[in-house]
DNA sequence: GTTATGATATATTAATAATATATGAAAATC
DNA sequence: GATTTTCATATATTATTAATATATCATAAC
């Protein structure tokens, strides 16, 4: 139950694009800055370019900001993003459990990912600078 | 940010174990009831008879049961024993965050833990029969 | 037109999860 | 007390996913 390297380098990364806020950065100063393989970050920030958390400059001196105010991005949002999905267990995305489904289970789960998510959605990252 | 087979096969299989509670129950029955390999089952299992979740007994007509009441056995320490850690970030296990450190993510990974934790140890396998 | 970036797709390697094999030890039953 | 049925432990194999790298192209700045 752990999150991956995809989500916790988005996570940093995020906050490093919020620290400059309206700057745009190049991928190559971020990956060095955090030790991350470059096109390994590049295959990262793709989905948050696509998840509208981050816009993009093509061309010299290129690279990427915030799509919006550090206040209206959320850890959840960047997570959800980059991990896929927030939910703990996966038949919680495929609406299948194993057998049968008698599954007494399913309330604890569904309870632990509401509660994960309502955490996560009301993380942003102004809040994270300001700790 | 999963919950692996491990944690879900073993609580699948301790409620099953509540529902029979005092019985013991072959592993054998139990992995075929389940569709789970019997072999990885057993491994699983081990690591709750070390948590003192269950209680085995050699021989024929051995098995398991519980090692205490349903209402004493909480999610958390099962997906604990299981899983090996409720938490969702690696370097709060190794108490290592990549670079320097200064991560301000941080709280927000230690707020996110204790929430899963505080949760999931309120929830006994009592209160998943309940269910 | 050359350089510095991002975009996309695919390939490789490393790590982990899931399962299986093999062998042994204990207890019940006959 | 031999046989069977279970758990116990260690190791090996396979499958899946995570992490990284390679290759090629597109775009914009200078």
């Amino acid at each position: 139950m752990k999150i991956s390297t995809k989500g916790r380098y988005a996570l940093q990364v995020m906050v490093e694009f919020a620290e400059h806020e309206g700057e745009v950065l190049s991928l190559k100063s971020v990956a060095e800055a955090h030790h991350i393989s470059l096109k390994y970050l590049e295959q990262i920030v793709q989905r948050l370019v696509k998840a509208e958390l981050l816009v993009s400059f093509r061309g010299a001196n290129g690279g990427y900001k915030l799509a919006k105010t550090p206040s209206e991005i959320t850890v959840a949002a960047i997570l959800c993003a980059t991990e896929g999905s927030l939910s703990v267990v996966t038949c919680m995305d495929k609406h299948v459990c194993g057998n049968d489904c008698h599954c007494r289970v399913r309330k604890c789960w569904d309870k632990l990912n509401a509660l994960i998510d309502d955490y996560l959605q009301n993380v942003s990252l102004s809040k994270l600078l300001a700790d």
